[in-house]
DNA sequence: CGGTTTGTTGCAAACGTTTGAAACAATACT
DNA sequence: AGTATTGTTTCAAACGTTTGCAACAAACCG
């Protein structure tokens, strides 16, 4: 049932030639006769004749694909990136295959795996929140194929990485939130393993320290998802009622947290001031409208795909590189007290 | 610089022995030596071994990889439609590979084109807001890889497809809006040349005419994304400050113009009761929470992947067919009046 | 006229894998 | 002993493309 592209032999039985002359014709070698050129040239773009990427990747050892695997594409924070990733590498003549490791490590594993044996050229990957062993990265690195890691990188692989200043960032959101007179604040840390939880909560922290903020036994709460943090502000507001304001390690727990609020009647910012990180679209159609950390997710993309392309093309192995991208606190009514 | 990955070449050079044997080795063909089998198939652990997709690709014809080319990933609804795709597809033994074609009639061809040189198994494809041509997918049929269409589907090519039921989907939103006294209904229209554009409209314009209400010059509105719907909004209500309600064609547009009323002191609903469609994550994080049409996503992608995997696995050409989804009204507060 | 150059084309190998057919040795049967 | 059978292995072709080298004819040079 099914045909199948043209092909350089058929051209070649078509025109009673060789596959090579057709092949070189195609290319405009000088070796090959005008007037034959013409007739295959004509007959290829008449058939609509195009190359099979498939043999060419085999013979020539390189697909112009590079492998993308992220946690979750539904979070918009994935989705931008990978739209910058996109960009720089179609104009580069490169496409991408994207893997969704779903936070499993497990599955992170698979991809890269399923990667590997598709002769991907490079790798741009994102950690699955639940990896804490690096053997599959490893072998990408063993076999030659360039990795960049970007938001969530692996420190224990030499590879190239992007990552924004998670705790300057942190940091003066912080500030900011103090600044506009919280005296309680908590933050809702992310997973320790991911950099980014380390991170951002160090900011926090220094931040605090700074301004002597007394450090309390609850002003950690790990909580990093939307859900979590509805089920979690009920609980948390009933024992410690003098809390005043919250910074959320990303915006979608910011969010979490500004509904639950809400339903207990809490003014926000005057009652409790928040501020998210990330600066995804939800940041500024929530009522009130979200203070929070602009991640440069498509920049990162962009700065991802520039880091692999350079290191794909040369020819010595020079140092890996940390391109750090800053953030941007993006001040917005969810933190702003008159 | 760059290693390669363990080929069944490589184990036959060591064990002396010849590529076929390995392979047939490695498979438990009955014709192999006990003793070799072992051998090979301890050696191939050892080397970690991973057959060459790209071989298997070209040798067989088929890549087990699924093209899908959408508009824009960042947008929640395309990216929970992937994610359901993936789920069917990977539980398959498929991989997919994701373009973009950002609206663009001319990205969606060049997709289109390097999928097919690529020996994709099968595409997945929802239609670029500006693609009036189909020749491109014209070549997909010809060449015999059978697509599979959904939410904007080509009527012009004989393809299977997963659509929503839009016209009942805006017929129950529009009497939901009729039934809370909504008096002067506008509709925020998507493009006609997309099928999901026209029968929203037609849904919208059945539940007036239905319930007697006037259909003014100004009631069809063409505005379907979040920055038109806050643009329009004001010059809107100031010509027509008797519009009362408002169904848009997706729940951007809906947050859209939900934004620039609350800019205009609008209270919601009582002043202007607002409706969207899609059902998107934003839905439940606006204030007041979003009355929208559950357009089942992830449904959809798992129908599409599913009948594109019963097209590509059976040899006789059945008629196409076309999966119509219920959708469902999820009633929020920004419809509900006392 | 013998030899070189030039223009044009085809052959064959390569990429990694599968698979029908051929090859070969060892064993079994008559 | 001669033939058939069995067990095991290798060869060769195929998928579509590129490319160094060989092949061949025609034209040129001395």
């Amino acid at each position: 049932m099914k045909g199948h592209q043209v092909t350089i032999k058929d051209i070649a039985r078509i025109l009673h030639i060789s596959p090579s002359t057709v092949s070189r014709a195609l290319k405009d070698h000088p070796d090959i006769n005008p007037q034959t050129k013409n007739n295959v040239q004509e007959l290829a773009k008449k058939m609509n004749y195009k190359p099979n990427k498939v043999a060419l990747s085999l013979l020539q050892q390189e697909s112009k694909i590079i492998g993308v695997i992220i946690p979750e594409i539904i979070h918009h924070f994935f989705s931008t990136v990978i739209s910058g990733i996109e960009k720089v590498a179609n104009d580069a003549g490169y496409h991408i295959i994207i893997c969704q490791s779903n936070e499993s490590y497990l599955k992170e594993v698979e991809n890269v795996q399923a990667l590997l044996s598709s002769n991907i050229d490079g790798f741009i990957i994102s950690m699955a929140k639940t990896t804490t062993r690096f053997e599959h990265f490893k072998n990408i690195e063993e076999i030659g194929v360039p990795i960049v890691f970007f938001d969530r990188a692996c420190e224990e692989v030499k590879a190239d990485k992007v990552i924004v200043d998670d705790y300057n960032g942190a940091y003066s959101a912080t500030m900011h939130l103090i600044e506009n007179k919280c005296r309680n604040l908590v933050h809702f840390a992310g997973p320790q393993n991911l950099t980014i939880g380390v991170e951002r909560k160090r900011g926090f922290l220094s931040a605090l320290k700074e301004k002597n903020h007394i450090i309390h036994d609850y002003t950690i709460q790990y909580c990093d998802t939307f859900e979590h943090a509805q089920n979690l502000i009920p609980e948390l507001l009933l024992m410690h009622p003098e809390i005043d304001g919250i910074f959320t390690v990303n915006d979608a727990t910011a969010v979490g947290a500004m509904i639950a609020l809400k339903r207990l009647n809490k003014q926000i910012p005057s009652d409790i001031a928040l501020a998210g990180f990330t600066n995804s679209f939800i940041s500024y159609m929530t009522d009130p409208e979200l203070t929070t950390v602009d991640q440069k997710a498509y920049e990162m993309g962009q700065n991802a795909a520039q880091l692999l392309l350079k290191r794909m093309q040369s020819y010595d192995d020079f140092d890996p590189v940390t391109t750090v991208l800053n953030t941007e606190l993006i001040i917005r009514k969810s933190s702003v007290r008159k």
